[in-house]
DNA sequence: GCGATATTCAACCAAACGGTTGACGATGAC
DNA sequence: GTCATCGTCAACCGTTTGGTTGAATATCGC
C-alpha cells in the first residue's frame, strides 16, 4: 500500500497539538472559563487547587496550540480565548483529513444541497 | 470563585481518551484507514514503518477511546471505525461557537455517494 | 527607592507515552 | 501433528507530561 500520506497540507502538527491541549481537562475547564469572559494568570489560577506556575504552563500550551492568545497589559497577562483555532480540529473530525479540501468543498455542496431539501431534523436536546 | 465544575456528567474522562487518542498523526491516519473500509490488523499496520507491536498498542488506545471497536475472527482481529465516539467530543468543540457538530450521517451518505461515483482503489479484501 | 503583586524560570520528580525486541498463545493450512 | 501466520504480552528504553518548589523578573502603589 502507498505510504498514507500522514500530513498532507503540514496541518498535521497542528493538529497534534491542539488535541494535546484538549486532552487535560484542567485545560479543558480554562478553555469553558476564558469563554465568557477574558481572564488574568492569577485569576484563570484561583479556583483551581495547584500551583499557579502549573496554571501557568498550562496556558502556555494552549498558547501554543493557538487556542489562547496572552497580551500583557502592565504587570498582568490577559488571556483570550481564539476559537478559530478549534476550527481545524473540527474540520478534520468531519474529514478524518484524508479528505482534501476539494473532497471536502464537495461535502459543503452536499450538505447545503441536503438542506435545501430536508428541512433540518432539529438537532437532540 | 466557584470550583469549575470539572466533571459535571461523567463525560469528562471520555474526552480525554478521545483527544490523547486523537493527538497522536499514527491514530489518526490510522482513522482515516478505517474510514474506507475495515481492516485486520496486519493490513494497518502494513504502511508504516514501525513495528506490528506498536501498531497493536495505538489500536488499542484508539479501542479505549471508544473510536474504533475490534472483533476476532478467525485468527485475524478486524478494526472498526466507531465515529460515533467523535460525537461526545464534537458536541463539547460545539460549546465553543461557531462551527457546527460534525454531521456524521451526512457525511457517510456524502461518502457513499462519492464512492458510488468514482471506482474505488480497490482496498485488501 | 521599597514593598507588594503578577508571572515566569529552573531544577527536580514520578508517571505516562511511544517505541523496540523477543517470547508466547491461538488459529489456519497442509 | 507440524509449521507458518496473526496478534498480544512483558520487559525495557528514552522522552514527554504534569506537577512541585524556590528564585528571579517586571510592574504597580506609595
Amino acid at each position: 500500500m502507498t505510504p498514507p500520506a500522514p500530513n498532507a497540507c503540514g496541518m498535521d502538527d497542528r493538529l497534534d497539538t491542539v488535541f494535546a491541549a484538549l486532552a487535560d481537562p484542567t485545560r479543558r475547564v480554562i478553555l469553558a472559563m476564558l469563554l465568557e469572559d477574558d481572564m488574568a494568570v492569577t485569576d484563570v489560577a484561583e479556583p483551581f487547587e495547584m500551583s499557579l506556575a502549573a496554571i501557568s504552563k498550562h496556558l502556555a500550551i494552549l498558547t501554543r496550540a493557538g487556542l489562547i492568545s496572552q497580551e500583557k497589559r502592565g504587570r498582568v497577562k490577559w488571556c483570550k480565548l481564539e476559537p478559530d483555532a478549534l476550527r481545524d480540529a473540527s474540520i478534520w473530525m468531519q474529514g478524518f483529513g484524508q479528505f482534501e479540501a476539494v473532497n471536502l468543498d464537495a461535502f459543503e455542496r452536499f450538505l447545503e444541497a441536503e438542506l435545501a431539501a430536508e428541512p433540518p431534523p432539529a438537532p437532540p436536546p
